[in-house]
DNA sequence: ATGTCCAGCAGAGCTGGA
């Protein structure tokens, strides 16, 4: 059975909802997991999503801030919510799919401006983040399970624009990206983004700031999806939907997808 | 990477977060 998940940073779920529309309905993932909602709940806007056929939900939600959902046409129960850090955020959900596959959704901290935890309180709840997450699946070994979500990482040099210019910028410093090979590797997960696009530049996010995102295409690929290895060889097709940012009242992340056959 | 969006609070424009 094949089936297509993708994870999109929405960066409000409500301000978007014609986009995340106009996605299910031209791209049609079977399984869409969104990340920085920014909304409780409760007015996650449902009916419309119901209406294409997106019929189950899990969700941790808070107002504001952050908030990840999971978005299903395939039947699928609640799987937990991690408070990794303890920061008393909406940044984990997982689901398990009625196919037997469990999806963990992650909104990880940005980690402010400077990558110093002495001076910037930021950069170091986004370490301690990464390394519960890394302790709490090296406790509960991933068996069939996919993890995606705007992990606010871009590990390798061809995931960033310039690799020497970004090496001080918080995202790509050397400490994270150890940190993140660490949570990968100790989790026993296989980057499937990666695993199908193994050439070249990729991103998936492009700044507001910029004034023209598109040609400049300064981008970072802080969104990913794992696979446990127990399924690494079942993705045989990934992509990344650069159009999409170039929508009308674009969120500043592109979705990204991957098709498995289970 | 030098800028632009978003939500909350309040009831206009500032603030903090990304």
């Amino acid at each position: 059975m094949s089936f297509t998940l993708a994870t999109w940073n929405i960066n409000s779920v409500r301000l978007r909802e014609p986009i995340v529309l106009k996605l299910m309905e031209e791209h049609a993932p079977d399984v869409l997991c969104l990340q920085e909602c920014k909304s409780p709940v409760d007015k996650i806007p449902m009916d419309g999503f119901r209406a294409l056929g997106y019929e189950h939900m899990v969700a941790s939600g808070q107002k504001g801030y952050n908030g990840v959902a999971i978005l299903s046409k395939i039947p699928m129960e609640e799987a937990g919510m991690q408070d990794f850090a303890s920061l008393g955020h909406a940044r984990h959900v997982a689901g398990r799919l009625e196919n037997g596959v469990t999806v963990h959704n992650v909104y990880a901290p940005a980690g402010g401006d400077v990558a110093d935890r002495e001076v910037n309180e930021k950069f170091g709840q986004k370490l301690d983040f990464f390394a519960e997450m890394r302790d709490y699946f090296n406790a509960n070994r991933p068996e069939k399970s996919i993890l995606v979500g705007d992990l606010n990482i871009a590990p390798g040099e061809d995931d960033v624009w310039d690799h020497k210019k970004l090496l001080k910028v918080v995202s790509h410093t050397p400490v994270e990206v150890e940190l993140f090979e660490d949570v990968r590797n100790s989790g026993g997960w296989h980057d499937v983004t990666r695993g199908d696009i193994t050439e070249g530049k990729l991103y998936s996010w492009w700044s507001y700031r910029a004034k023209d995102w598109d040609t400049a295409d300064k981008g970072r690929r802080l969104d990913h999806i794992w696979a446990s290895d127990d399924i690494k060889n079942t993705h045989h097709s990934s992509r990344v939907l650069r159009d999409v940012r170039g929508w009308e009242k674009p969120s500043d992340h592109a979705p990204v997808f991957a098709t498995f056959d289970l």
